[in-house]
DNA sequence: AATGCGTGGGA
DNA sequence: TTCCCAAGCAT
């Protein structure tokens, strides 16, 4: 792993957050471009939102890209440019929690801390054989004391980076591989053949399902976007206009009453572009994809922009609203 | 406490 | 296809 290599705490920090419910494998070219486009934290204080965004594109949560930013300039202006290596300190920073913070004041800064991510919770829940459910305040409680109490002294960034390598590679979710396992012998949910039974979660709620309708308007070779605000759902990212619907068979209807209502122009819709589906965490959108004429010219809205074929890549976006500029990009050169 | 926040890979 | 979930955090 690439942060490996790096002493610099800023580059512990940097790959702590890209790691949040993020496999190694995605992270690590993320994680060298990053390094090479912010070589440091005054860098990163330097740089604008949208250079974060674009740098952090595809990589999904985008707040942490933000919060990334915004830390920096915390800590140019209030740590004199250093990353502080107390705990308490560290959770102050937007975007840094009890896992985070851990982490790096004990890989950092070889602080005695212990840490709680995904990887150690099960870990634990299997070799303790906590019987409760762990992803709650009261199941947390007690990780977090067996883990202080289980604690080496000195040793323990070696400690909390030994236990996610064993919960990423051995102890994994499913079918893990006690055989190989060197806790084996002292792990009590395997002595009890109860270790696929570990952990305890609770059960998650049914993803909702929504449909949306979009436009893609078109003024000769350039298209429009719309940013997103900045905070929720790909806050900050730009798109092509898109609303939700309540009726999926009416869609083309919504789409001319809802330009009118949000743009205040007149819209004819011309020809269907296509259907998009895309499962975030939490719903499942199918996305109806129109072409659309503007009968009007008093188009004028914040945050929006005519954008050449070949520059819409330039700009951050979600997963389907870059599927969609490169549909239209090959779309352009087909033309030519 | 419960929910919102992306994306990609594996079963 | 569908579900799970992966080095969590903010509100």
């Amino acid at each position: 792993m690439p942060w490996r290599d790096h002493l610099d705490p800023y580059a512990i920090w940097v790959s702590e957050i890209m790691l949040q419910q993020t496999r190694v494998n995605t992270v690590v070219p993320y994680f060298e471009r990053w390094m090479n486009m912010f070589p440091g934290i005054s860098e990163l204080a330097n740089s604008t939102e949208a250079d974060v965004l674009a740098a952090w594109e595809g990589l999904g949560y985008y707040s942490r890209a933000r919060n990334l930013r915004l830390a920096a300039q915390i800590i140019m202006n209030e740590y004199q440019g250093r990353l502080p290596g107390d705990v308490k300190e560290l959770i102050r920073l937007p975007g840094v929690g009890r896992y985070t913070a851990g982490a790096i004041a004990s890989i950092a800064f070889k602080a005695d801390e212990p840490t709680l991510d995904g990887n150690i919770r099960r870990v634990f829940a299997r070799l303790f054989d906590i019987r409760e459910s762990v992803d709650t305040p009261s199941g947390e409680k007690i990780l977090w004391t067996l883990l202080n109490a289980e604690l080496p002294e000195g040793r323990a960034g070696d400690f909390n980076q030994g236990l996610m390598d064993l919960g990423a590679t051995l102890c994994t979710p499913q079918n893990p591989e006690c055989g190989q396992c060197p806790l084996c012998g002292i792990c009590q949910a395997r002595a009890k053949g109860v270790q696929t039974e570990r952990p305890i979660l609770k059960s998650k709620p049914i993803q909702p399902h929504f449909t949306y309708v979009g436009a893609i308007i078109r003024e000769g070779n350039r298209y429009l976007l719309v940013k997103r605000p900045s905070q929720g759902l790909l806050g900050g990212m730009w798109e092509f206009p898109n609303y939700r619907v309540v009726n999926e068979e009416a869609a083309d209807k919504y789409l001319e009453r809802l330009m009118a209502e949000r743009y205040g122009v007149k819209v004819k819709i011309t020809s269907k572009q296509g259907i998009f589906k895309h499962a975030y965490t939490h719903f499942r959108l199918t996305l109806q994809l129109y072409n659309v004429k503007i009968l009007t010219d008093n188009l004028a809205v914040p945050d929006m922009c005519w954008v050449p074929a070949d520059e819409l890549l330039n700009y951050p976006m979600g997963k389907v609203a870059r599927q969609i500029s490169k549909t239209l990009k090959s779309n352009e050169k087909r033309q030519l």
